[in-house]
DNA sequence: ACAGTAATTGGAATTATTCTTGATATTGGT
DNA sequence: ACCAATATCAAGAATAATTCCAATTACTGT
């Protein structure tokens, strides 16, 4: 089954199944809010905005599809210091710079060409399965 | 008052003071298992250790000691998902590798000269205060 | 020594997340 | 289409790390 609701102009498609997973209502729903919320909302951010369309859906079951999202690589979950844990659909390798003024995280992609060996002293052997790159600060307008 | 107990030969003399923050005799000696353990351990880790020394000592004081050191600049705090917090007294700008096989956490230091605009699409006019690399994979023996 | 401030304790409270259990839904085989 | 097996969901209880709170205790400057 595909998305229902066709007559919302944000529509957006979402297929039956994902690399191996079986997209059921709920994580249709769950994905589609990512897509539409490029804001990297909260696992609870998440849950208010598809009661809108779900209005029986559990916290519980938002925790259940983002975790199935993320553990099929749908999705990506995003930690800052103890803060409740994010998640975003950006699925190309990039960092986020967290603006301490308004909160607001920006996902910062890395430039072309680069090589992490390039720039850290790796200790020797490493095999590295996975980059985490987290920037705070503020943005000055210029 | 500086360390007591000279006669450990693993002993490290703290001051009074550190960058303005009154080391007593608890911060003294949280802030010496840090030294002593390299091996970023966490709140609980330093409770149970620095109670060979102070038995008295409450996890919450422990808490308050890692925070006050924390926002001195005396130590670092440093999160890996969502897991409990570790701490590490090692102040250089650095990076982490998470070796996934057996945990360990390996301090990565940049290579010199290496400036984070060459690598990252920073937003316009962003000032960056703080820097967070982490890395996960597995150390192969060559 | 005294008053005022800061730090410590122990336990309760908080919060994000996970777990558990029973109900629902979906799939594949006949 | 029907049934059994499996997967998913919902609701609330449980967990774990951390913070908060109120009552002592320790330290500081005068």
């Amino acid at each position: 089954m595909v998305s229902q609701f066709p007559e919302n102009s944000a529509e957006i498609e979402i297929p039956d199944e994902i690399s191996g997973l079986r997209m059921t209502r709920q994580r249709q729903e769950v994905y589609r809010i990512l897509q539409l919320e490029r804001n990297h909302p909260t696992a609870n951010d998440v849950f208010m905005r598809v009661k809108d369309r779900l209005p029986n859906i559990s916290l519980a079951t938002v925790y259940n599809c983002l975790e199935a999202l993320v553990q099929h690589g749908i999705i990506r979950q995003v930690n800052f210091e103890r803060e409740s844990s994010r998640y975003c659909p950006n699925l190309s390798e990039h960092g986020h710079f967290h603006d301490a003024a308004t909160g607001v995280i920006h996902d910062v992609d890395f430039k072309p060409g680069v090589n992490l060996a390039d720039v850290l002293n790796l200790p020797p052997g490493a095999v590295i399965d996975d980059v985490e790159i987290t920037l705070r600060g503020k943005l000055v307008t210029l």
